[in-house]
DNA sequence: GGCGTGACGTCAG
DNA sequence: ACTGACGCCACGC
């Protein structure tokens, strides 16, 4: 993907966000940047760029909090714990680790960066 | 410009 | 609760 993309920069800017000890799942980090349906796209970015752009990966899961199967998950289980989220086979409590960015948080995090547009 | 693909999501069984 | 089928969409070949 480009790095010029909208949605590239607004998925990294995102993601950079996430607060220490908190998660955020692939479909939520693409609803929040305004590109549902896209969650598929994060995992790319996720995984060519995540070393480019020094993203905390380890805090991107899938949905209902189940660690991703891919090259580095036990590296990712790792980091998680160290930062205090609890796994429990393999999973998160989103109640408790789910990070909610407040939508004025949200503004300010994209502002300048114009919407991905979607077809 | 068509076609396969992925660190995904959702729903049915 | 677990599994598999199917949907998804921008990217890159």
């Amino acid at each position: 993907m480009k790095d010029k993309s909208p949605l590239f920069q607004r998925a990294v800017i995102l993601i950079r966000a996430i607060p220490k000890g908190k998660v955020l799942t692939y479909g939520k980090v693409s609803s929040l940047i305004s590109a549902p349906g896209c969650a598929r796209h994060i995992s790319y970015i996720l995984s060519s760029s995540s070393e480019k752009y020094r993203l905390p990966w380890h805090r991107v899961i899938g949905a209902n909090g189940k660690v991703s199967m891919h090259a580095n998950y036990l590296e990712q289980l790792e980091e998680l714990e160290r930062e205090g989220v609890a796994l429990e086979n393999f999973r998160v409590d989103l109640d408790k680790y789910g990070w909610q960015p407040s939508k004025k948080a949200l503004q300010k995090l994209l502002k300048g960066i114009p919407e991905h547009r979607l077809k």
